[in-house]
DNA sequence: CGCCTGAATTCACACAGGTGAAATTCGCCC
DNA sequence: GGGCGAATTTCACCTGTGTGAATTCAGGCG
């Protein structure tokens, strides 16, 4: 079941066959689905369990006390959410589903379990929680310093890059579930602007995007016009794979 | 040393005598001393240790191509940056002081045996990442969704309010020694139009600001201009305390 | 196959906040 | 106590993005 997580990991560092079996099993005691735009935790519940996504796209979101709504970051198949969450009291935050979400919940012996007897999972995960907090800081960054163009860009990029992490790229297009407010609601424009700024990725051809199929035709022009450095997205292997992959059956 | 750690970790849950001789321990092997506007270390370096700062504010930020550049948080006194850096190979972003800074480096071996020894050390410094990483939340959410005030506002009371954690407050006061034209760097704000928002919160009688030092003389009256909701700095033990006080010694 | 509803698009106009530069004040060192 | 560079403040003007509302489009369902 967990395809989309292991193959996240394995970005990282090689899981032996026990490994997967273990996320296996953690990951198919407590499965669940959610409808579209439904919430999976709401602000101040306590955390009880880590979900992990196996299909679909879920959110975090926080919403203002007048309405005003901030999606903090995206839940992609393979994403889990706060492995560590049960330490605070209660959820500052809400996940909430985009699309229809199947989920497995974690719960959390079955984490200190999985990290107790697999130190290359633990390894992995510390990795994925990581990689999770870079990604909130150039969200920091795309708010406090792109323009509209660039941050729409900069998250498409994103969205991508690690859509092909878990496999879900084909070939240069990959799916994009996801409506223009939402996209607004993401990089803090109106809908009005981020159907503007699509026009005009559209326009200079940096992006194909019709109903939910995205199209790059040209990544590195795409990551040029949004400023988009990939480093923060540590995926380190992609220079390990040749070095070491001699030294690593299977 | 560490008073301020400790002391902003007792927020959390109370540590033994045996804790604080450890943590310490590990905050005395190596002191540095930098001046203002330092690199501590730079994007692309690889992390050798942990920092914890002593004295001094700095922050993590990051710098476009082309110049722009985006505070992405500010480490105060007792802030440990990134307890488990090393994971990654090399840093997405840079950590420079903004005051001269006293911080201590802390070898990633001595972190292990402080964790591996002391489980209450590992529970509260685990709050203190999970904090870490909500207050970046949060500053996704001020960037996407508040207005120029608000932004200021909401940064002034999260400011004040991690300082009271750490012993740095004055009544209703305290310093504040960061220039409008960083103010600006971390809001995503023009030093321009940050000082307009200082025109109009002091107008307002919402903040005093002299030189390095802020009053907020009405801070619950900040917070609702600001729409700053503490509960993401999970302070857990401020309701915890009176209900649990009788049941733990010491 | 047509309808119904949410999503995307377009329009006209308003304004928060940016820009560049000049003027003023502050903090600090000799 | 005077002078110098940095920080703050002010000014005039400009633009990216928001607002509210109307219009068109698209996809799922009876």
């Amino acid at each position: 079941m967990p395809q989309h997580l292991i193959r996240k990991l394995q970005q990282f560092a090689p899981l032996s066959e026990e490994d997967g079996r273990a996320l296996e099993d953690a990951a198919s005691r407590k499965v669940r689905i959610f409808g579209a735009h439904q919430d999976v935790i709401r602000e101040g519940d306590a955390p009880e369990h880590v979900n992990l996504i196996l299909e679909g796209w879920a959110c975090r979101y926080k919403q203002l006390e007048d309405g005003r709504r901030q999606i903090i970051s995206f839940f992609l198949p393979g994403d889990l959410c706060d492995p560590h969450v049960f330490v605070l009291r209660e959820m500052d935050h809400a996940i909430g589903t985009i699309t229809p979400v199947r989920l497995a919940e974690i719960h959390r012996d079955q984490m200190l379990r999985l990290t107790d007897e697999h130190p290359r999972i633990t390894q992995a995960l510390w990795w994925e929680t990581l990689v999770t907090a870079a990604i909130q800081r150039e969200w920091t960054v795309n708010l406090g310093q792109r323009t509209g163009l660039e941050r729409i860009g900069h998250l498409l990029c994103e969205l991508f890059i690690r859509l092909r992490g878990v496999g879900l790229t084909e070939g240069d297009s990959c799916l994009l579930p996801v409506t223009q407010v939402e996209l607004g609601d993401a990089t803090g424009l109106s809908n009005v602007h981020v159907n503007r700024v699509l026009q005009e990725l559209r326009s200079r051809e940096l992006i194909v995007l019709r109903g939910k199929r995205l199209s790059i035709p040209d990544l590195e022009a795409l990551q040029r016009v949004a400023l988009f450095n990939v480093n923060y997205l540590h995926l380190e292997r992609e220079g390990r794979r040749l070095e070491e992959s001699h030294l690593i059956p299977g």
